[in-house]
DNA sequence: TTTAAATGTAGTAAAACAACTACAATTATC
DNA sequence: GATAATTGTAGTTGTTTTACTACATTTAAA
């Protein structure tokens, strides 16, 4: 069996591994650090299940599963993200992950999430579900940040990071222009009409 | 030997304590998930050292490390962040911990950190030595927005309430360059990068 | 009481950004 | 199943911001 990881914390890959091992002795473990070895490495070689955080130098995560999921929609991914699933799980499921589990979760979690994932199922803790659920009704009730497109959302918290559009656009190797336009549809839907508003706006619903 | 973690991602503790427990396999390792729970049994029970996340829900590790040094000062207290050190080794250090290690780290760092502390040294990795050294340097008794000068705090203010440059030219009568000039010389003197800092920075001592 | 640092102020040139416009590919909606 | 809206993406152009540099006044330190 061979299971991919991919965290930017060398100590969160460690500590996995010999979780997983201590679960599966037998399988194989590999590890990356950033969305474009994880992208490389998923795609040319062939595992059982890849297991991947969100927030990575370079391309996020969810960015990554998109693509993993175009040329090798076999492969199930298991999201392990530090943040709670209101913020990510929704856009996560939608990508195309197998489940989302937060780093709050007990290893015999992860190991019960890849055993269900291996069997060919989706792992969906009762969290999760709820968030799914809610996501379904109207946007009418939806916080505005919630109705931002995956893109959107991404250039939102990198912007009340504090990266600039030329940097942002660096990170994602997409145009500034690119950055601009989706900085401008965010200020649009969030009815916001400066950075400092965003900032704020990115602090009160926690998204940084 | 005893060791106590604390961490709020179950999986991270889970990782740390198979990593640990592989250099030093007679070692008893306990973990906390919370500060109120890390000050209690920091207190209550006798550690040879105490690995510490900074972001935890409740008090903060550096808060639960200040009151931990006031009570127990010989249980010698290792960081360990996911932030950089730029944003909080210093004030770890100064709050009395031995070490600061972000989870980039690798494992042989964090057990190589442990030795060295356990033998009643400090673990000082060249990065944070070099945040340190520039800390010196600086006023750090009072609060950073202290030494700013009056018309710096007056532009400091109406950046952080969304004023563009240029507006605030116009605001304070002053041409552009010279209102670019004082942003410059804020963020010197409160050690931020961007203006999106700069609006927590505000929100944080209540400016806006 | 010199000397050094901090403060208030701008100019210039280069870099970054915003505002439009545009268009193909999705995705909703009717 | 056709039509409208949304999303992902950039180019062009004009504006804003930054990074430096500079200098006269205050203020603080030796």
């Amino acid at each position: 069996m061979k299971i991919l990881i991919a965290d930017d914390h060398t100590i969160v890959r460690e500590g996995l591994k010999r979780i997983l091992l201590e679960a599966f002795p037998f399988c194989e473990i590999h590890d990356v650090c950033d969305g474009a070895d994880l992208l490389k490495k998923a795609l040319h070689e062939k595992w059982d299940i890849i297991i991947s955080d969100i927030t990575m130098p370079g391309q996020s995560g969810i960015e990554v599963l998109k693509q993993i999921k175009e040329y090798a929609p076999n492969i199930p991914v298991l999201i392990l993200s530090m943040h709670a699933p209101e913020q990510y799980a929704v856009r996560a499921i939608k990508a195309g992950a197998s489940g989302y589990l937060t780093k709050e979760s007990a290893p015999f979690e992860l190991v019960n999430a890849v055993e269900k994932i291996l069997g060919g199922r989706k792992y969906i803790t009762a969290q999760v579900a709820e968030v799914l659920a809610e996501s379904i009704e109207q946007n009418i009730d939806k916080a505005p940040h919630e109705i931002l497109s995956d893109r959107e959302f991404e250039v939102l918290k990198l912007i009340a990071q504090g990266q600039s559009i030329s940097k942002i656009g660096e990170i994602l190797s997409l145009s500034v222009n690119t950055i601009s336009t989706y900085r401008t549809r965010i200020m649009e839907k969030l009815n916001i009409h400066n950075n400092a508003d965003l900032v704020k706006y990115a602090m009160k619903h926690s998204l940084i």
